[in-house]
This record gives structure tokens, C-alpha cells and sequence, in this order.
DNA sequence: CTTTTTGCAAAACCTTTGCACAACC
DNA sequence: GGTTGTGCAAAGGTTTTGCAAAAAG
């Protein structure tokens, strides 16, 4: 593995992500972040969201809607996609998760490491749409 | 919604899907469709796995790594998926879900219709094969 | 000065779509 | 005959990559 140096445009895709809480996606932080550099690239934010998201400093969403989403809270949550409008919520209830203890266990013989959860419905902003 | 009409590539399609047991995408039916119908399109068996997918004929998965999965076996059940060779299996055991009591109710003012759950780890082949 | 990162553009992928012709009913 | 499905090819959208120049150490 290469050293790691520092650069201005990972620094920024960071803080970027910081301050957003709705899992943008590359695009969405590639487009914000042009006010600030006007020339980065979109290869430039793949490249850094991918090498964040390895070092473990991101979480990378793969919700099966087409396209990868970003995370700067890499605590333990559970994400909520609208099945109407496709955003993407966190859900802060501590919900009992069964699961956990399958981690480092054998099932049909494969070795179990993790498991991901996600749910799907109709979030408070679209449900207040269709009353009206 | 239009009339639906028999057609002998549909049937193919999911004849071929239930016969397998390793949730093949889009490209692996195709290819392996070939055999017997040499001039079949690649659009021709996409089309029909949305078709079919949305009868609730087959399961649509997408597991996260960036090409949907297609499995004739509809009934519940979880996924596992080998972070070293990709392949997705079946996950035979009965667990315990305690996210199915959510369906129907509001978290955080979003109303939950389902959830989807897999596993990371590592399958048996893979696992024999570190032995050796 | 050496190594890593960037910007740009092209390519790689997966999936969808338009259209004329074939298949179905 | 009217309608649906197919094959082909092109387009669409997301992500990766090759390369020369710029930045970092």
C-alpha cells in the first residue's frame, strides 16, 4: 500500500460529508464541491470517496437503487430508503438485532462476518404529500 | 397493462432460473441461453427478468455488488454473499427476525412497509481453499 | 527528487430503449 | 389483423482508469 499524503480535495469531500446527513452520492458531492474547486474532477471524488471509504473514515451505501451512496457517520444505524421519492433516512431507534450473534459463526458451512439490514417505506415527507 | 403472450424465450428464462441454485445475473442467462437459442438479445433477457420480477414470478436482488442477481426461488429466505469469490447463497436456517413486527408501523415519522437482510462472510469452497 | 494526487477524457460496465420484423392469439 | 415479443444496435447512467501535469513530502 502506498503512503498516504495529504491533499486539499479529500479534505474537503470529507467535511462535505460531515455536514450532510442525507448520504449524498458521488455526483451530488462532486457538483457541491465545485463552488469550492471549480475544476475538480468527477474521477478525483470516485477516487477519494472509495479510498475514505476503505480506511474505514466513510460508509458506503449499495441500497440496489443503482448508485452508491455516502456516509461520514460510520456508527452503527440503519438506513430507511423511500420507496417513493429515494431518499435516504437514518433510523436512530435502537432496534434488537438478532443477527449479531451469527457474526464469527459457521452456517452451512460458510463463515459468517456481517450482515447488512436495510428497510424500505414511505418517509414522513411523502406521507405529508399524499394527505394533501 | 397490456395482455401478456406466451413466448418461448420467457419460458426459457425461467425454466433456466429454476434449475439453478446460484442467483445468476443477467449475463450468466443470456450466455446460457445461447445454447439453445442462439439468436436470443441480451435486451430480450433483460426485459423478461423485469417482466418476470414483477409478476413476483422471480426475486430481483441487489446485493450491493453493482449487477442485479436473479432467483426463481421466491419463498423467504437469506442471502449470503462471499467476500472473496462473490457468490451468493442460499441461507437455509430459520432465523429469528424481529424487524417483521416493524412492517406497518412509523419510526421517526416514516412508515415501514419491509426490510431486506444479507450476509458477508466467507463460503465454504473459499474456506477449503485457505487450507490448502 | 520521488511519490502521490489531480484533471481530463476515454473506456468499461450494466441496463434500458427505439424500431422494424417476427411471433402469438 | 391487431397486439405483444424479439433482435439488433444505440443510448443512458454510473464508476473506473490511463496518462501527463501538479502538488506534497
Amino acid at each position: 500500500m502506498p503512503a498516504l499524503k495529504y491533499s486539499r480535495q479529500r479534505e474537503a469531500i470529507k467535511s462535505f460529508l460531515m455536514t450532510r446527513k442525507d448520504h449524498p452520492t458521488a455526483d451530488v458531492v462532486y457538483h457541491s464541491l465545485r463552488a469550492d474547486f471549480p475544476n475538480i474532477s468527477l474521477g478525483t471524488v470516485y477516487r477519494n470517496l472509495t479510498l475514505l471509504a476503505d480506511l474505514g473514515e466513510i460508509a458506503r451505501l449499495r441500497l440496489g437503487d443503482g448508485v452508491d451512496h455516502f456516509d461520514a457517520d460510520t456508527s452503527r444505524h440503519y438506513h430507511f430508503i423511500c420507496s417513493e421519492c429515494g431518499s435516504v433516512l437514518d433510523l436512530h431507534t435502537e432496534f434488537p438485532d438478532s443477527f449479531d450473534s451469527l457474526h464469527g459463526t459457521s452456517v452451512d458451512g460458510n463463515r459468517i462476518d456481517g450482515h447488512a439490514v436495510y428497510f424500505q417505506g414511505i418517509c414522513h415527507c411523502c406521507l405529508n404529500k399524499q394527505h394533501s
